[in-house]
DNA sequence: GCATGTGAATAGATTCACAGCG
DNA sequence: CGCTGTGAATCTATTCACATGC
């Protein structure tokens, strides 16, 4: 925009638009899928439809770290794979803590999915001191007053917030003084922190609400009966059969 | 290309924007939280504190549902209230179906937080034949393949995907089919639906991954008292949430 | 030739600042 | 006055379209 970004591999710190740095991670999974497929080049647009993007915002997104394609042949997967992974730090250990060990709390303990790459549960916290000592997959509950030690010795450097919405503020400042700065907050209440620590926000809800509020607008409310018309959206494919996999674990 | 509530549709009055849609839900809460405390006008000022935004988003938000407010004064909360919920169509009832009982899909169903205003869960669906038939919270697991009657009988207007990403698109195709035209998917995977069909996801991983990418640009493993550097997010302003007393708990 | 990379154009969201009105 | 409502200005993101370079 104004002082060159560019060209360079130079030191460059090349300032990352928010929307792409929220769709790297998508790319990430789908060069994870391709690259399990030993294809060893891909296309802006083929990335695109396995990203559910379009092939203009890839491009576009890719350039911002660095011109890592070849023109005329597309991306090695490989390669991009190995940078996005550096810009996320997904080459590094992240310990996580939860605190707030309800339904919650165990079902993130129990997710399986993102400990793969990098992100670790180190500890569990709970104010109940009935909870403390109970062990959830291995890993025994503390007590929360213990966090400013749990946070220092195991380097813990995001805090998941998954306790009722009105202590969420509390918690929120209790991670924050113990030294976390980025923090996931799962329970629906408005959480402030600090400039210098990261927040973002997982809230069922909203995103319930957000439905509810096109679903009404689409053609007719639930209350209809008769699911007439709809033989437009028939699905091809016999999906009858296997579906197999649905089985625990949870997404993922 | 995926929601989006689209064209064909006659003629809605005012349309409003997709951000705005999304912050609604922030005011809805906050105002029910000013409402408990029998306080009947709000400043926008006010609100913008309790809903984590700034004072202009919110007029400018509240401008597009109407002109609510009274120069001078403020909002009448009961009145402002009624007006987002009947927007965010919370004054129906909205029948939920989760598809996949296994860690999360638990969870979900013993979620009390959001049965609070009309989402309602009418149904668990599993492939897993051993699985069906136990019950959750009080409601028994039914089969997949039968997902098309309950749908129609139970007029489910909202599917959760909580099943293995490896199986997401399968189940979000037979959701669609069945006639549900709100998605929200929880598996980590890209999902596809077709025109006229909501959908969104909420994605641990991705969240995680998110916060990766700033923490490592804050200078080092373990830094306080910093200033700058992120730039990009951080919650909006400075604010302090007064509000005690959010009843909903979520986990246990 | 062909797919990337990127300026330019467009669309969307946020913020500013003040007119308008109780 | 005080606070809303809103055009205008600004900032951010998306899309277009084509020159660029393998």
């Amino acid at each position: 925009m104004s002082d060159r970004p560019g060209r360079g591999h130079s030191g460059t710190p090349r300032r990352i638009p928010e929307a792409t740095v929220a769709r790297l991670p998508l790319y990430y999974r789908a060069l994870v899928d391709i690259a399990e497929h030993r294809i060893s080049t891909v296309s802006s647009e083929r990335l695109a439809e396995l990203a559910g993007v379009n092939a203009a915002k890839v491009r576009k997104d890719l350039s911002y770290l660095g011109s890592y394609g070849t023109r005329g042949v597309g991306y090695d997967v490989e390669f991009l794979l190995h940078q996005i992974s550096r810009e996320l730090g997904l080459t590094r250990d992240w310990p996580v803590a939860i605190v707030g060990v309800g339904n919650l709390g165990q079902a993130l303990a129990n997710y399986k999915g993102f400990g793969a790459r990098g992100f670790r549960i180190a500890a569990l916290v709970d104010a109940d001191d009935d909870k403390v000592g109970r062990e959830v997959d291995g890993l025994a509950i503390e007590p929360i007053r213990a966090l400013p030690e749990i946070v220092a010795e195991r380097q813990i450097s995001i805090g998941m917030i998954a306790t009722p919405a009105h202590v969420a503020q509390e918690v929120a400042d209790l991670l924050v003084a113990a030294g976390v700065r980025s923090i996931l907050n799962f329970a629906p209440a408005v959480v402030a922190v600090p400039d210098g620590v990261s927040m973002r926000k997982v809230d069922l809800a909203i995103e319930l609400q957000i439905l509810s509020f096109y679903q009404l607008r689409k053609g007719g409310p639930a209350r209809r009966r008769d699911r007439a018309a709809t033989g437009a959206m028939d699905v091809e494919e016999g999906l009858e059969q296997g579906l197999d996999g649905l089985h625990q674990g949870m997404a993922g």
